[in-house]
DNA sequence: TTGGATAATGAACTTCGTGTTGATTTTCTT
DNA sequence: AAGAAAATCAACACGAAGTTCATTATCCAA
């Protein structure tokens, strides 16, 4: 938690200057045309000093990574399903603090969700809630099989994600909250939310 | 189409050599980690030959993405959308062929939706459909805007990757009917499909 | 404030993949 | 069978990767 206190000062300078850069380099170009010689230029960092702390470029972008997933994790992990959450009206407080903390985040979500993102991130935070969503589930309700339940919280998730990466390509319009009563009308709702009658 | 059959059989073979010697690779690293030079030994293809085909690996990987992407347009164009496969019934087939494919080439998709995977091969996918799906819903539904329209086929397409994308890593058991079913009752009934008793 | 510790720098060096070239050999097509 | 075209082979310059070590700058605790 509060180890980062105890971390040198000249190495967090560091480890700052190369993530930023790094988030600024890839705003312009893709992951793999990045070397680690223009990434310390653009950070003003001696190249020896880049090899002192990571791999490469990689393995830089993945502690990246880990720490988004962290705060995400965290953010999500205030929340807990119950038999309310389930039903009609109480799933948006959850929806809307993930929305709220990846839309404050959108530059950073930019590149993790983008056009130029990495498939390990999407996969973990794919799996925050896994476990959690799909034995409450099959708890609560005896009709759906923990197949059925598994596959229900992929196509989910994978949804919102969806709709996030969305609304990352076109201009963000919309507020996270916005977001995140879309995002609830259709798992609750499904296509229904189209037809101008509910049928049955 | 058939411009195939006029392609020097030298060429024809060696451009096959580098599409499967790429695939074995990928499936066992990630693509930033396969160099030029060793994949033109695992397809015993002199290096220079390679450079006559292809600027670099992500150039043929590029190439390849652009053939699964044309057969699955394919696949897909033989279906459009009426108001009939949007009430109940009528959403399997056009799923059912479209799975059927992926689930087909399951080697392929592996790579392409898997854990090194790349972004716009799933973006060009996505969009397939779009905007003949969102058009078709705004005509036919005066209560839904051109927004909310594009945000669920966003969140639709996205789920049904994630439907495969758990089906790849985990076993593969279901067959593409099984995936097409989960996926049109996820559509179709959102959330109430959890339930045992339909409510309202 | 100072002194020991530690991190960053700069420069040099080897290694390795890249991308290209030109001569030669193999394979295809008709 | 012959000409065309593709693949091979060897060689090359180039640049980034990754490492090493002596030197300098910075930190932090006594």
């Amino acid at each position: 938690m509060n180890e980062n206190l105890y971390v040198d000062r000249r190495i967090r300078k560091t480890r700052k200057l190369l993530r930023e850069s790094l988030l600024k380099l890839m705003s312009k170009k893709k992951l793999h045309d990045i070397t680690v010689k223009e990434l310390c230029e653009e950070a003003d960092v001696n190249r020896g000093t880049f090899y002192a702390h990571y791999r490469d470029v990689y393995d830089l972008f993945a502690i990246m990574e880990d720490e988004i997933f962290d705060e995400l994790s965290l953010v999500l992990s205030n929340y807990y399903l119950t038999e309310d959450m389930l039903t009609q009206k109480k799933q948006l407080p959850c929806f809307l603090e993930a929305f709220e903390y990846l839309v404050g985040n959108y530059a950073l979500c930019d590149v993790l969700l983008g056009i130029n993102r990495d498939q390990i991130f999407i996969d973990k935070i794919s799996d925050v809630g896994r476990s959690r969503c799909v034995t409450a589930w099959v708890q609560l309700y005896n009709t759906i099989s923990r197949r059925d339940a598994e596959y229900f919280y992929s196509f989910t998730v994978s949804g919102c994600i969806g709709i996030l990466q969305y609304w990352l390509s076109n201009g963000r319009k919309e507020s996270a909250k916005e977001l995140a009563q879309l995002a609830e009308r259709f798992i609750l709702q499904g296509i229904p939310i189209l037809r101008p009658s509910p049928k049955r």
